[in-house]
DNA sequence: AGCCAGGCTCTCG
DNA sequence: CGAGAGCATGGC
């Protein structure tokens, strides 16, 4: 067990309450405890967090649980991993400076202090999961999402329960089409599934390093030239896979639906709209959005 | 029952 | 070019 500090304000309970309801074996908030099978350093680890601290002097509890041996580099490696889900780096004060001129935003802001964003552990997970949920409902995305995962993910067993991680792409370069498509996948959709693995089993992508060191822009071209990845799927991914806050998927259907309920009293509204009220958060539009989208889902009034 | 759900590609005209 | 069909499956 070890400790891992937080940039305050960091609110773990409010944080990782989007995983309350998860799957055990899989991801999981439960009883102020946070769970999920990480891959390090080439070895499956179960992680355990619990807060032990304040929202202004947060500390997270840590405990690592594997089928063998750890050494001092596989938990820094875990702690480095957590810090990046949590994303426990990130300096909120500068998202509340950019909107505290904006009254819709900084009233959800202050209700919601402490709140930040949870991202995959890996950019293809991120990116698959966005894949998996274009054009459907999330109730079946989700479905589909735990198929993969049980079916493909490499397991951990421990005191009587099995654990998964999420699918390596040389996993999914692996199996079949068909193999796929009875994860509930459409062809058309497994064929995007396995072609971008492919891409990063052949070195043609470099998926987890396209986090560092490019530009927006750059990042979302080379994304946006994949087969089956348009511009929503490629902003979702930064956004959840690589904490890109200045990521904003216009676009999306959830997105601009509670746009519209805290800005246009649930007028519908174009990609266009949606972008122009965006432009009053400032630089963390994406980080914005996931505000609201707790917002709504927690029934915060403005 | 049928239509829609947090899109994208492919095919036509 | 722009418009339209087709896709998987769970929920309403």
């Amino acid at each position: 067990m070890f400790l891992i500090e937080a940039l305050a304000p960091f609110n773990f309970d409010l944080s990782a309450q989007i995983f309350s309801g998860g799957d055990k074996q899989i991801r999981q908030y439960a009883d102020g405890k946070f769970s999920q099978v990480l891959k390090i350093n080439e070895r499956l680890v179960l992680i355990i967090l619990t807060s032990v601290g304040t929202v202004e002097h947060p500390k997270i509890a840590v405990e690592i649980k594997s089928d063998a041996l750890l050494t001092s580099d596989d938990k820094l490696k875990a702690a480095e991993a957590i810090k990046f889900i949590f994303n426990l780096d990130f300096d909120l004060c500068s998202f509340y400076g950019e909107i505290k001129n904006e009254p819709v935003m900084n009233h959800i802001a202050l209700l919601l202090n402490g709140l930040k964003n949870p991202t995959t552990p890996t950019v293809f997970e991120a990116l698959t999961d966005s894949i998996v949920e274009q054009q459907i409902s999330l109730k079946v995305a989700q479905t589909v999402e735990r198929r993969l995962i049980k079916n493909f993910g490499e397991k951990l067993a421990l005191d009587g329960e099995t654990y998964y991680v999420y699918p390596m792409p040389q996993k999914i370069a692996k199996v079949s089409i068909s193999e796929l498509q009875g994860c509930g996948l459409s062809e058309r959709k497994a064929e995007y599934l396995k072609g971008s693995a492919q891409l990063i089993v052949d070195g043609k992508l470099d998926l987890e390093g396209l986090k560092n060191n490019q530009t927006p822009q750059e990042i979302l071209s080379k994304l946006d030239a994949i087969r089956g990845i348009g511009i929503w799927t490629a902003e979702l991914t930064m956004l959840r896979g690589m904490q890109k806050l200045y990521a904003f998927p216009a676009d999306d259907l959830g997105l601009r639906r509670v746009i519209s309920k805290y800005y246009c009293k649930d007028k519908p509204i174009k990609a266009e709209e949606a972008s122009e009220i965006a432009k009053l958060w400032g630089r963390w539009k994406g980080l914005a959005a996931f505000y609201l989208i707790i917002a709504e889902i927690k029934g915060l009034e403005v």
